[in-house]
DNA sequence: CAATTACGACACGGTACGTTGCGTTATTCC
DNA sequence: GGAATAACGCAACGTACCGTGTCGTAATTG
């Protein structure tokens, strides 16, 4: 049984300080001292593994509620750009991306064991229409691709960091997106320029 | 001086009829009957291939000029859909994106020969501030982002097809994302319902 | 104690990698 | 036309990882 902790903590670490190139099956059977087989028995094969050790560190955010559709986000993005800003996390973002186009086996991990949790935003949107911030009619699917897909074009694809005011007029725009109004302003007392 | 115009095409057939992972440097040689070592000799290694190969085939859609915002972008984002919907598309996109995370090289790579032509937008953009249809302010690169963001999250990650009402919902939302106001309507009278 | 289960060790054939040395064509340039 | 130069083909090399199979041993369980 404890083969399989071995196992993960072994891909972990081989993903952190080699990058997801250098895991291999062969590869984390040396560092953990596994063997091969009992590997593939465990999680059948590569895709497996890799998603296995993905699931086993990511931690579900949780969901703020500050009062406002602007405020929520606000939390979340920050908390998302956290565990972008991690290179190995962008890296095998995308490598479970390549995986999950090329067979159905991996797609259905990817969805299952997806990087990126929905939950809290989700959470806030619905609160948003309770509050009556957002209309009832609001397409809560694509409303998560409106706020998510700038950040993640911005951070995986361009790879650059986000200034304060980058973030904070990227949040301005997608409240803007989803109300047609300007959202609630950063409280203005305490100047917090949050990231950079 | 034909072996390099053989090894691209076999590659673009490999590419389309197998995917992309199945395309590796002796496969190629294989097909196109050339020899593996001018393969090397001409474009380095596999990533070198595969990149000179994408771009080989990529054509760089033309800027429309319709007088507004929301028209331009109505455009473009529909090409953009055209070209997205190719599944060997999305793969070789995401392939790409693992590769430019696992070294600078590739890298480079990635942001030369970019699968998403960001020409054409920049100019709508242009446009649209000289027209003062968007603050002479405006932050092109984020709003690139924006634009292009939620089209990347919902082909690419959700890998689910766009209807012509989402399509239209989500153009209002960027545009009203980027000036505030709604953008120019679609064309009431025929009644075009685009795609799907 | 016996039976099942989990694991380790070793080896296999297969594929692709990236590189090398050496022939064999084409081009190009007087 | 003939020589020099570049472009290409061929075969083989060592390395690495794949996925699978077999067998022996350790641990667990009833």
């Amino acid at each position: 049984m404890a083969a399989r902790a071995k196992v993960l903590r072994a891909t972990a670490e081989i993903l952190i300080q080699e990058g997801i190139g250098a895991v291999s099956i062969e590869a984390v059977a040396r560092r953990s001292g596994v063997a091969k087989t009992t590997i593939y028995r465990h999680f059948g094969g590569l895709d497996g593994l890799v998603f296995a050790a993905a699931a086993a560190s990511v931690s579900e955010p949780d969901g703020p509620d500050t009062g406002s559709l602007a405020g929520d986000l606000r939390e979340i993005q920050r908390q998302y750009l956290d565990i972008a800003s991690s290179s190995i996390n962008r890296e095998v973002f995308a490598w479970m991306l390549t995986r999950a186009m090329s067979g159905p086996e991996a797609a259905a991990m990817f969805r299952k064991e997806r990087v990126q949790p929905r939950g809290p935003t989700v959470v806030a949107l619905q609160r948003a229409i309770a509050r009556g911030e957002l209309p009832p009619t609001t397409n809560i699917e694509l409303a998560m691709h409106v706020i998510q897909g700038p950040l993640i074009s911005k951070r995986i694809i361009d790879d650059s960091e986000l200034t304060s005011d980058e973030f904070e007029a990227l949040l301005q725009m997608t409240v803007h997106a989803l109300t047609g109004n300007v959202g609630a302003p950063r409280e203005p007392s305490r100047g917090r320029r949050s990231r950079n």
